[in-house]
DNA sequence: AATGAATGAGTGTTCATTCAT
DNA sequence: TATGAATGAACACTCATTCAT
């Protein structure tokens, strides 16, 4: 019965570095853009050299999309920690919905961050996904939904939210459109209107503060 | 019997260049951000030479200011437009707070276009101040608010709402601070706790589509 | 009857820019070849700015073809000079694809300026096409060669020369097969293999020396 | 009775090892030039880690020297391979001579390997000597040649030699002297004119094919 | 005032080489 | 000795800005 063979240095310094970039890349990133922020200073401040980065990212992009994810880890985690007291499994999925919409609509860093909806899109899709269906197939098992294909539910949601958000942060459309999208999406659970409405109507704790790095 | 006199060619062909130049950097900033943006396409864009855009701009950032101020003009006209019909002054300038608030935290734009808060906080306080300003004073004249220097607390209230929007899209408040924002930044005109409480829970007709170019 | 109006100051530097740029990359490149030249290093040769050089080759690549298609230009008209005072049209051809087979093959430069033989062939095809032509024209004016679409052949002819020396520059071909490469180009116009041996056996006077720059 | 001592597992590695990486930069560097290829490339081709090369030789240089040493092996033996059947001696000399040359000017890799004439010219006289001078030698002793000190003309060759091929390669002379340059050279072993130009205008076979790798 | 060629500082990225394991 | 992660110097290329015309 032996443990993981107690992480080598080697592969201990590599996780450091990969995380110290990541978490470089965020605080900067967040400041000043992706294009604001340079190679160099992000090499810096995660102390390693210049041309380390693209060891771990093949490129800016890349290493953009890796703090993306880290993002939507953080923000499922948060999310976890509210709905953990929900009784209703149906409320857990409802509020996670809800809570990813607002924060694509007002996140500035979750644009700043790319420009590219499917690249957002998928990030969401992949990053909260075992959440999100698990609450939906539990919700399911318990009668309130009725969904077979979890994951493609999922998957129409996350397109739907980047959409619909990346219209509002475009002045597309009006915030105020955010309810209504939130009743659609939990329509799509088999609720029915009137249960999507009522879910959607439930008082909503405050998300905590977002993970210190 | 003659009209304004008849601005010269060369008067019109300026103001053309130049809206023309801030209509094209509005588009294309918008599309691609700031940095994306080059300063050779928007030229291009607006029909003029590369160096012609320096003829009307000190620099790429002085433009973008431009582009802020337009875009906020245009959101003092569309509020306006709705808010033509109240009747209660200090509910017109309740529904201008609310919504510059909501737009400076939802609109991605406002802060594409500029990392410093100084700046849009400053066009802001020059673009919408003569609205917001003349509206507290009608709400004094009417005995609804209880201001003596408007310019002031207009001064106040745009520092307040961009600073709040900024920890909002940086993850630092949760987007649900806005509500109790908007009874605080009431608060300041006077009207007392109850009346701001009163009058942010008033129903918000919806925003007309942002104008076209 | 006005003459071409007297070339501007402008279009009189850029002309001396591009030229400059032009000659210095062949210096330096056939020195050191391509990878090893740096533009700084040709932006300063030719004296001026290191972005100026974009303004008039798109890449470093691009740099490189006009530089091949300029030793191109200059080797027709070495070969011009020679053949100037060749009685019969047919041996005209013969020499030029002979000479032009025995440059590819033997200048270095040509193969370290690029690596892709379509360029090469493509640049060959163009820059020299123009004189094989008219030579084939000529020859079967005067009832030496009996060619349709001298176009056609020449197209042929350059692909199968760029071909088969670079199959000789890197060891696959030797070099003897250079002079039935000759005749066998040569049987592509048509004159019989009787006469391609006797032109191509005819004595070549030697190609005066490379123009200076 | 025992063979060889039985070479070591290590030694034998260490031989495959440096063999492998030389015919791995041979191919590689022969197909994308010396700056193309990455020493990455050619350790994974050798199927050794990146730092291992430098166990091997000392620096990219080293190891582009040691294909062209390489190569230069590979000539000599398929000269061999053409001259074994010859009867007079002076004629493998003569053969070996123009045949260095004729390479030297068209193999494309020879130059594209190193830029600098020293080097090739030392890789020359180290790999080639112990046959030219062995030919020198047993032509004196046959009465055909008049040479004192081998060695010595062997060096005068070789940078003759590699400085003539430079000279055509860049332009600068055109590849017709390479005949008059053959007999030059012979003249050096003191064959005398007559004999030297009899020797050069001897019909020359074929070199055998490149040796497979 | 308008133009667009020239400029050069700044950036992402590559890769030969080193070195701790 | 073999490894491959780390390094940083070097380079192609972009683009805001200037300025001669």
């Amino acid at each position: 019965m032996t443990q993981d063979p107690p992480e080598g240095r080697v592969a201990r310094r590599q996780r450091r570095n990969r995380e110290a970039l990541i978490q470089a890349a965020r605080v900067i990133m967040s400041e000043k853009g992706v294009d604001g922020a340079t190679m160099l200073e992000i090499a810096e401040a995660a102390d390693v050299g210049a041309g380390t980065v693209y060891n771990y990212f093949k490129s800016k992009d890349e290493l953009a999309i890796a703090v993306l994810e880290e993002m939507m880890h953080d923000l499922a985690q948060r999310i976890e920690r509210v709905t953990d007291t929900f009784d209703d499994p149906a409320q857990v999925y409802a509020y996670g919905v809800r809570t990813v919409l607002e924060n694509a609509t007002q996140d500035v860093r979750w644009r700043q961050l790319l420009n590219r909806s499917e690249v957002i899109a998928d990030a969401t899709f992949r990053r909260m996904g075992p959440f999100a269906i698990r609450d939906m197939q539990t919700a399911t098992a318990a009668g309130r939904f009725h969904v077979q294909d979890a994951a493609l539910v999922w998957r129409l949601a996350t397109h739907a939210i980047v959409g619909v958000s990346l219209a509002i942060t475009t002045g597309q459309l009006s915030p105020t459109v955010i309810d209504e999208t939130v009743v659609r999406l939990l329509c799509m659970t088999g609720i029915g209107e009137e249960g999507a409405r009522e879910l959607a109507a439930r008082p909503r704790p405050a998300l905590g503060p977002e993970l210190a790095d």
